[in-house]
DNA sequence: TATTTTTTTAATCAAATGATTAAAAAATTT
DNA sequence: AAATTTTTTAATCATTTGATTAAAAAAATA
């Protein structure tokens, strides 16, 4: 255990952070319990005593985790649309294109961040939800506001959501699926995700055209 | 192990099928490591020693559990995609209502196939290859004709089956996400799946509107 | 009833796994 | 250089976990 020091507890980031990398990387690709502690310390490079000498468990060191990976996942879509003045057309267009960039960059994520929320029921998903909720009764009202001047369709605020997230992020979840369905390479696939970064927003646009 | 008979082995279905049944529950819901073959057995309620005695190991039993998940999956699109003399269109309308009828079920298997998909590269999935590419090429050739006619936009068959397959099973995927950013009970949601058994149909047809 | 099959009970293994400890070595700070 | 902190090494624990075994009990069959 790290002592109480007048100044500072000296994180050299050097053994520590490799740690946290490691179980980063494994964690997210594989879940908690199909990673054991010791193929962290191997990943990391260091020994399996450091592991617990830093993070005193697994379970804490997972937990760190799973906070930091959630964060990351909304925090994509709370930037886009909290932004303020910008049409839901514009929102769509930058959120589209935030996520397809930030998940190509980090593949596991989404599937990760989908089965911890099947898993832990609410704990701490509640964390984040007085971040959440003011930018959701933002975005919630700017939707009616423009349904009502018949700019786009009536349409339940869940189903806009569905079909947004459906759209963006499930091509990177179900990937095996459809690669293996429309015989699709590696390559392929991110061109085909680079595309969708304009495809998308159309298509949301003709869902949401006005009858 | 039960030796050689004359007859037939006599399986009487009774404590067998339980522990299958417990596997299958178990497994779907939480994945191969979640479970300890203990679990299996109290769930069962039979003891530890049946479950080897029946099935050799952990392993051969959830092997068994993952090829009839994925049977089950790719049986409820296969059925429908490969009636012939349907329009595209109704084809689209047969698959929602079937996908969302079946997942409704069975909340388990959209999250547990996607995994195991991402886990197994192939091997299991090439089993059923030879099942699906005649149902593949059988589709993505009416598809072109329809696009040659003008029927519909042209849209390359991967962002066809993506957007059916993602605007369709996703809010399965992602219902602990939508529920939380959109407020909806457990009830709602259902009611909301129904809903989406005329909307997805609607929808699809305004992505493939031709211009 | 006698025989065979199925199921239970209970004990036990061996390996894997999360965690701890103590002592030494290396690096850093004072 | 001395003191402190960080990291390694290596041994060891206790528990969990998948699997096995042998003997008895229960059920089914002949």
């Amino acid at each position: 255990m790290a002592k109480e020091k007048t100044i500072k507890p000296v994180k050299d980031a050097s053994a520590e952070e490799k740690i946290k990398e490691a179980a980063r990387k494994l964690f997210t690709q594989k879940g908690y319990d199909a990673v054991k502690t010791r193929d962290i310390a191997e990943e990391a490079g260091i020994n399996l005593a450091l592991l617990n000498y830093y993070f005193r468990s697994k379970e804490k060191l997972f937990d760190m985790i799973v906070i930091e990976n959630m964060q990351q996942f909304v925090q994509t879509i709370i930037l886009k649309i909290s932004e303020s003045n910008i049409s839901i057309a514009e929102k769509v267009e930058k959120v589209v294109i935030a996520y397809i960039d930030m998940i190509t960059a980090n593949p596991y994520l989404p599937m990760f961040v989908m089965n911890q929320l099947h898993n832990v029921p609410s704990e701490l998903v509640a964390k984040m939800e007085p971040v959440i909720k003011p930018v959701r009764n933002n975005f919630l009202k700017q939707l009616e506001e423009a349904m009502e001047r018949g700019e786009i369709a009536q349409i339940k605020p869940f189903h806009f959501m569905a079909n947004l997230v459906g759209l963006t992020i499930f091509p990177f979840i179900g990937k095996p699926l459809l690669q293996r369905v429309s015989g699709v390479s590696d390559e392929e696939f991110k061109a085909l995700m680079q595309e969708r970064k304009k495809l998308v927003p159309i298509w949301i646009k003709a869902i949401l055209a006005p009858k």
